[in-house]
DNA sequence: ACTAACCTTACAACAACTGTAAGTGTTAAT
DNA sequence: ATTAACACTTACAGTTGTTGTAAGGTTAGT
């Protein structure tokens, strides 16, 4: 079963709600108060948030930023505020939807099912920009194309975005694949590197990763060339 | 460089539409005329479709439905019609979002960027219901686990789950995994299908898969036991 | 009871992955 | 220019997962 997430200050509106979605067979569950939102709604595990914008204590526009931080959502925001600059400020925060109130519970009930539909038929992909990772798969998608990618190689090249643009120590990298960086041959990640190298190589993503002397690897992007 | 296909016979629309789309660096094609809409919006290729409702020949609706039958996707709906129960008849048949014009162009923008960004990061799964299949990555999730199948696991639980609730034949699923009946050991089958099924007992979906003596093998939910 | 259809299990072959080892190439400091 | 340190490349052998084959066991229909 769904649970959905509603953080809205209003007692009243709070119940409407909450009767409208369980009436339609989803868990519901309400922050009720707002000393630390962000840490209640990561708790309840939601499927998704419904969020105010006029909260007390921190905007509806910080919550939603550090849950999509967080990589915590779908989102829907349901407000009073009306204004276009405030969509465009939610949409750019990473809010999946923007609903104004009054919002006819038929609209709602039509807009949560499809993001949760949504969601739970998708897979969401790691962004490297111009190409994606399947974190689970081992997948990089790059244009039509996708290759699969070895344990090993998933692991480097996850870490390199991940960090990007900043470099990743050797150390970070003998951890994540060995465990540790103690009684590792420095040469099986060397050999692992030339590997990943050859696979990006095979997609057109050619001299994408830069060696830092001493240090580590770097993912760079075509105009650093 | 992400393609937009608009679906609008309004001429002054459309090219008003492509300029404000064009400005924002997207490709865009237009429909211009009605007679194949549906097979020439595939053979556009696009990243996004904007979909107008009233259209000459075949109405957005059954456009939508069309499209998203093929997987072709993401919709956004983009409409004169305003009544409640035209956006729910669209989310229904699959569109991605809804939008009443007169529409300003920065929700638009916006819009058009959270779907793009949406679908680019995220890859489909096939539904089941109660499990999800990754087409390309031969991953089964279900609830909070995963598994990987072989190739021939996912060849075959893939044909299940788009044929359900019909059965399978042997000889399509031969089909599918070797090409072709002909000269193939009826064993090699029973042999993946047992394999499939130990696959599928691993994640708690046991007994899933029935066997139609003489004929082929069917999807079966928790509920037909 | 009989038998065709199907399931299960074990084995061997193959491909991909991985760590090791050695030779080669590059870089930075002197 | 020299050379030590660092990094890359390649080949090999061992491991693992997948796959088809073969044989014994089970099931369902007559």
């Amino acid at each position: 079963m769904e649970r959905i997430v509603i953080v809205e200050d209003d007692v009243f509106l709070r119940e409407e709600l909450q009767n409208i979605l369980e009436k339609e067979g989803y868990s519901v569950e309400c922050i009720s108060s707002f000393d630390t939102p962000v840490k209640d709604i990561i708790s309840a595990s939601p499927s998704l948030i419904l969020l105010d914008l006029n909260l007390p204590n921190l905007s509806g526009f910080d919550i939603c930023r550090a849950l999509k931080t967080k990589g915590i959502g779908p989102i829907l925001v349901l407000t009073s505020r009306n204004q276009l600059s405030d969509e465009l400020h939610a949409l750019d925060l990473g809010a999946d939807d923007y609903l104004t109130k009054p919002c006819h519970p038929k609209r709602l009930i039509a807009r949560v099912q499809k993001l949760l539909h949504l969601y739970k038929n998708m897979h969401v992909l790691l962004d490297a920009g111009d190409f994606q990772i399947d974190e689970l798969a081992n997948i990089l998608y790059v244009g039509k194309d996708s290759i699969s990618l070895s344990e090993n190689e998933g692991i480097i090249i996850k870490a390199l975005v991940k960090a990007s643009p900043s470099v990743v120590k050797k150390e970070e990298l003998f951890h994540l694949l060995w465990g540790s960086s103690d009684y590792v041959d420095e040469n099986i990640l060397q050999v692992n590197m030339t590997r990943l190298r050859k696979t990006l190589d095979g997609v057109g993503l050619s001299n994408r990763i830069k060696t830092i002397r001493g240090v580590g690897y770097q993912l760079i992007g075509d105009d650093s060339l």
